[in-house]
RNA sequence: AGAGAGGUGGCAGAGUGGUCGAUUGCGGCAGUCUUGAAAACUGUUGACUGUCAUAGGUCCGGGGGUUCGAAUCCCUCCCUCUCUACCA
């Protein structure tokens, strides 16, 4: 959520901003909410001065009820009656100010910062870096649907009769595999100083609001009625909430955690001809990396995790490429997105399988998640996450690029984590 | 799931209707002492809102109520602990 104090100091490089992330009624909802909050403002003076007339007199009453004055103290509680009305009437003016700026306020997406490019759509985004040759495969060679069958490592239909599409099953070194992936992927975070954690992957609604899943993107996710807790659509939304509501000391930032987790995502409306196989699912593994940093430090931070994932990559020796997210397909909450896309060659498609965000203070708002800083104020703190990796598109790509006439054909970096080269 | 107890400031823990935003201890910070440190002693130390700065206002698990006045009384929801039952 952003600050309206950024939006009354900056408001036309805010308006401007918006529109770059194709918010379309940036003008107007900038103009209502500087407007209610300045009523909001002189609501709370006047509420507050009669609050205080009414604090003063009842302690009036109370020193002369001890004095023993039992008459005047009753006659002063006349006073007091018109008061209480009169409050009682600004505080709910002053309820109903304070919701109707937040239900504008929570609709703005975060401001992009001036480094995203402008745009509308995939098309949009900037390739910032490439690496890796696209491998040639021969005529016969199979996309990783094909492929999952012809090893019997993956089942889709096991999948649909136990759950529903988009929930596979994995078996035999195809489940290996996913369980080697997850631990290299923990093992290099740990490596890299983030220290791991294992969050529950159900949550509830204060969370889902604090990382900006709620009111966005209720329909995404799946919910537990009887309980009242959504599933995670990435661990992103437990780690990042556990500094919900913290003041953190300034020598405890950097905080870096990693974690793996299900995810679960309903696609509610995104299902089509190119999500076939593993390229979109309901559950699916992942693990995350998530920084708290302080402003300063968030930039430095973020290209800390773009190398991360980049030194992830390479060790899987995929070919990949990284795009600097334009305005118009950067999420709802981030300020400046990296995507990362490894190449599925069999598909001939890129893949999205990473996804590096800042998020500047806009989580940090929500969650009130703020450290002190060198003159002893409270500030907010800028959050950061990003997969590293999500699997089943690597999958994908690993099963596609390295099929041999042997079988598939592992990473040397992996072979030490599932304990054989071929899948065959 | 049943019975009981309880949720107070970074932590521990007082406070049961009137200078209580809250005694006290620990921790933190500053100072005295010391070559330096420790110990001891002294002072200081919650968050939000608001103001140029004061002032003022709000917050004792969440929400609602009673009252001139609520941390304290009532209702409701949530959570934690102990015992019993059940169980991966």
């Amino acid at each position: 959520m952003l600050q309206i104090s950024i939006l009354k100091e900056n408001k036309e490089k805010s308006i401007q901003a918006l529109l770059k992330k194709n918010y379309k009624s940036a003008i107007e909802d900038i103009e209502t909410i500087l407007k209610l909050e300045e009523e909001k403002k002189k609501t709370q003076f006047d509420m507050d001065n009669s609050l205080s007339e009414a604090n003063k007199i009842a302690k009036e009453i109370g020193e002369l009820m001890k004095a023993g004055k039992k008459e005047e103290a009753e006659s002063k509680k006349a006073l007091t009656s018109e008061l209480k009305i009169i409050s009682k009437n600004l505080q709910e003016k002053f309820e109903i100010l304070e919701k109707q700026v937040f239900d504008v306020l929570v609709k703005l997406p975060n401001l992009p910062y001036e480094a995203v490019p402008k745009g509308f759509g995939a098309d949009d985004n900037e390739v910032i870096f490439e690496h890796g040759n696209q491998p040639v495969l021969n005529e016969n060679a199979l996309p990783h649907w094909d492929l999952i069958k012809k090893y019997d490592i993956i089942d889709f239909e096991l999948g649909n009769k136990i759950a529903g599409a988009g929930f596979p099953v994995y078996k035999g070194k195809g489940a290996k595999l996913q369980r080697a992936l997850i631990n290299f992927f923990l093992d290099e975070a740990s490596n890299a100083g983030y220290s791991e954690v294992q969050p529950p992957i159900f949550i509830n609604k204060d969370s889902g609001f604090g990382t900006g899943q709620l009111p966005d993107k209720d329909g995404q996710m799946y919910y537990m009625n009887e309980d009242d807790l959504y599933a995670i659509p990435t661990a992103e939304v437990p780690i990042t909430n556990m500094y919900r509501d913290i003041i953190i000391k300034r020598e405890n930032l950097p905080i870096k955690h990693a974690g793996y987790s299900p995810c679960f995502r309903r696609e509610a409306g995104s299902w089509g001809a190119h999500v076939r196989g593993l390229n979109r699912l309901h559950q699916f593994d992942k693990v995350e990396i998530v920084q708290i940093t302080e402003p300063k430090d968030s930039e430095t931070a973020h290209q800390s995790m773009v190398n991360h994932i980049k030194m992830l990559l390479e060790k899987l020796e995929l070919p990949y490429r990284i795009l600097k997210l334009c305005g118009g397909d950067m999420s709802f909450g981030a300020a400046l997105c990296f995507d990362f896309e490894v190449y599925s060659a069999a598909q001939k498609r890129w893949l999205e399988v990473s996804s590096a965000s800042n998020f500047d203070t806009f989580q940090a708002n929500r969650l009130k998640c703020r450290f002190k800083n060198e003159d002893g104020k409270s500030v907010l703190v800028h959050t950061l996450n990003g997969s590293a990796m999500a699997l089943p598109r690597i999958v994908a790509a690993l099963l596609e690029n390295n099929q041999t006439p042997e079988g598939i054909k592992l990473p040397k970096a992996l072979v030490s984590y599932t304990g054989f080269e071929f899948i065959n």
